[in-house]
DNA sequence: CGGCTTGTTGACGGGGATCAAGAATTGTGG
DNA sequence: CCACAATTCTTGATCCCCGTCAACAAGCCG
């Protein structure tokens, strides 16, 4: 468990790289909140402006509430990560502790204003910021257009890019997300995830070790199945 | 129509707001192309590497290829607009226009590189990528988690809000996209999309007036539907 | 071991896709 | 300015994937 200074620090680090000077550090300091988070709990975050959060550890998912009953993960994020949490408008977002969380929260707008001249710093916010969009885009592509094997088929290889570990010649995932957390990632019910992941593991494409962990054993045949372009990996 | 070098003082003036030197703009005008893009045309622009484009006339969509029969739409676009064009991957996106359009491309690498230490650029960027990823969130809730009708509703108040016009008490939309185009953006079939106007029209929540223009006449009852939450416009 | 949560499997039904045909709009040439 | 072809849109009939509901199994924790 790191101190709330600590916390701070690390932030500064990922986010003020070279000499920002110390005026702005703690003026920063004093505007940001850093936050602990339980596993499953929901981040209490000011949702009457943009957020940018700073995850110095754990992970999380980024829900968005349509109505009450329906819930879209629009992606996780993991220790490291920059991201940007929209202030409540047509559908609200909440940050969701998937793991104990620590993370340092700051009104989008204040970071804008204390650092607006520090191009370091907007060079940070800037790629954080487009490779959410990215990720953002290739979601977009799966709900809109896949079918629920290929959702499944690109969501495991989206987890293997991002935190997949090599062991023995297979691909091994830890998911911290449980099967609920996918299907609302993915757009289909946790029925058909269960389904499908099944399927693959009739046909020997993956193994299962209890519930989290996935061990990818025939990835050309789980690519082929994603629904992306031919000819390329 | 306007002369190249109009077009390129369009982008300069959108992202070189105050007294960028002289020397960063001609290294820009020497790197960026400007291009011409006919209705139905796609932007032939640069897959090898992330592509910034500034749009000074005309309307696009950016599309998303899965497999070769399977379109999504990414995002429509406007004059104005700054967009990214990701480089090919596991799917390959392009830029097609929806009228005659007029647009300014670049490598974003070669961008950072040239206006890297410029806090105006870098917060233009930010500003327009931050926009981008908003509306690619409201897109994957829609995508994922609404009904045909829902989705039909939400894209259409989107579209109100981004290019709409109010004539008489009613909010007059002149669509520069095609069934299909809406269809593949929204991830439902034209089929759907055309029964789905067909229930508003006969209840006299929308008029429809040749192939491109819609006038909204509840936008209350609109709203309603289109599965937002509860309590907030 | 026994409750409790989470995941899996089965049966069934519905929303939207697909296939097919017809109507409306737009564009074109006389 | 009016045929008329070409495209785009609308409407109808059928089908199927995946959602829903329900029961059961498997991890997980005291």
């Amino acid at each position: 468990m790191l101190t709330h200074t600590q916390i701070l620090d690390r932030f500064a680090a990922r986010v003020m790289p070279e000499g920002s000077d110390d005026t702005a550090r703690l003026q920063f300091a004093a505007a940001a909140r850093a936050i602990s988070v339980a596993r499953e709990g929901v981040a209490r975050l000011d949702q009457s402006c943009d957020q940018l959060v700073y995850l110095s550890s754990g992970s999380t998912k980024l829900v968005a509430h349509a109505t009450h009953d329906r819930e879209q993960v629009i992606g996780f994020h993991f220790a490291g990560d920059l991201l940007c949490i929209p202030a409540r408008a047509h559908h609200s977002y909440s940050l969701v502790a998937l793991r104990d969380t620590e993370l340092v929260a700051t009104c989008y707008d204040k970071v804008l204003e204390l650092f607006g001249a520090h191009p370091g710093v907007l060079e940070i916010l800037l790629e954080s910021t487009r490779a959410s969009l990215d990720r953002c885009r290739e979601k977009a592509i799966a709900l809109g257009r896949k079918t629920a094997p290929e959702r499944v088929a690109s969501f495991l290889i989206a987890m293997a890019t991002r935190t997949g570990r090599t062991e023995e010649g297979a691909m091994v995932l830890s998911l911290p997300m449980s099967r609920r957390d996918i299907a609302d990632s993915i757009g289909i019910t946790i029925e058909t995830v269960s389904r499908q992941l099944t399927i693959l593991r009739e046909q020997g494409v993956i193994e299962t070790v209890g519930r989290s962990e996935i061990r990818i054993l025939d990835m050309q045949r789980l690519t082929e199945g994603a629904g992306f372009l031919p000819g390329r990996a």
